[in-house]
DNA sequence: CTAGTTCTCTGTATGATGCAGGTAACTCGT
DNA sequence: ACGAGTTACCTGCATCATACAGAGAACTAG
């Protein structure tokens, strides 16, 4: 019995609950992008057009969840669709630049609700969390394809 | 702008994203509790019965969830409840011994998976990322009362 | 050309959650 | 000891994110 993963197994469940619940009561978060829109928008951003199946590939979600994320996302103005020339299967979800200045704005505030929980964090602790988390979730990746 | 805050943001989001596919994707996962009722009858193993306010209150769950909660671990027979003699409003919640046997299957069911999750991890490394999920959860537990 | 596969979308179901509103029980000031 | 306010819980909604199953259109390989 490893103690440090009975921990780590403990410190997550409750860190899931406690995440969700802020991101409910915050009112800084209200106007924001929701959490699979915004990780959605910053692939989108970070390597460009995607199909459906890749954003949900990466985000492992279902597709048809992407699906109706996008459809969400595409009547508010987010992301633009079209049609793959070389395979009209495939849709290419592009972000638009109010989804651009959404992803810009829900940044902000998400990182200024982050800011103030780890105030009084020194920087180098925030750093060791962050790559902590990184790499948590580099390992989460890959296990979950098993 | 605190480069670190920025990642251990997205880094939480992705988590969120990830922890949750680990959970609905895990057979070995199947058969145990769910995360809030792994974490309440952890809390009344930990500090004895309690009301049905108090384990939300921990929880940072509505009142109403949890006694949804409270009536599915009742008629599971994970939990049994009374009312308390000095204030007959209050319910008391304590766990019974099949409750307790399905906290330790939970527990050791999610304790397998991290242990894989984390096996090329070294020791130290696990205690760093525990050590800093617990002071997060504490910095967010602080941060949600406001 | 056919059989199988891939990509997306739609229909349906589930589960966790919150909020609003109700009822019973308690508390406190007069 | 009565009435006003408060507390604790429960019930009835509504919502949201999600998965799975199935369908149709488009591709691919033999």
């Amino acid at each position: 019995m490893d103690e440090a993963v009975r921990d780590v197994e403990l410190q997550v469940a409750m860190l899931l609950r406690l995440a969700d619940r802020n991101r409910r009561s915050n009112v800084r978060l209200d106007r924001t992008l929701e959490r699979s829109a915004y990780l959605a928008l910053l692939r989108l951003a970070e390597v460009g057009p995607l199909a459906i199946n890749e954003i949900a590939e990466h985000l492992r979600l279902d597709a048809s969840t992407v699906t109706r994320q996008v459809l969400a996302m595409e009547s508010a103005g987010y992301v633009s669709r079209g049609r793959d020339d070389a395979d009209a299967r495939r849709s290419v979800i592009a972000m638009t630049p109010a989804g651009r200045a959404a992803l810009d704005g829900t940044r902000e505030a998400r990182a200024s609700v982050y800011a103030e929980l780890l105030a009084d964090w020194d920087d180098a602790e925030r750093r060791v969390l962050a790559d902590a988390l990184a790499r948590l979730n580099d390992s989460l990746d890959r296990g979950i394809g098993r």
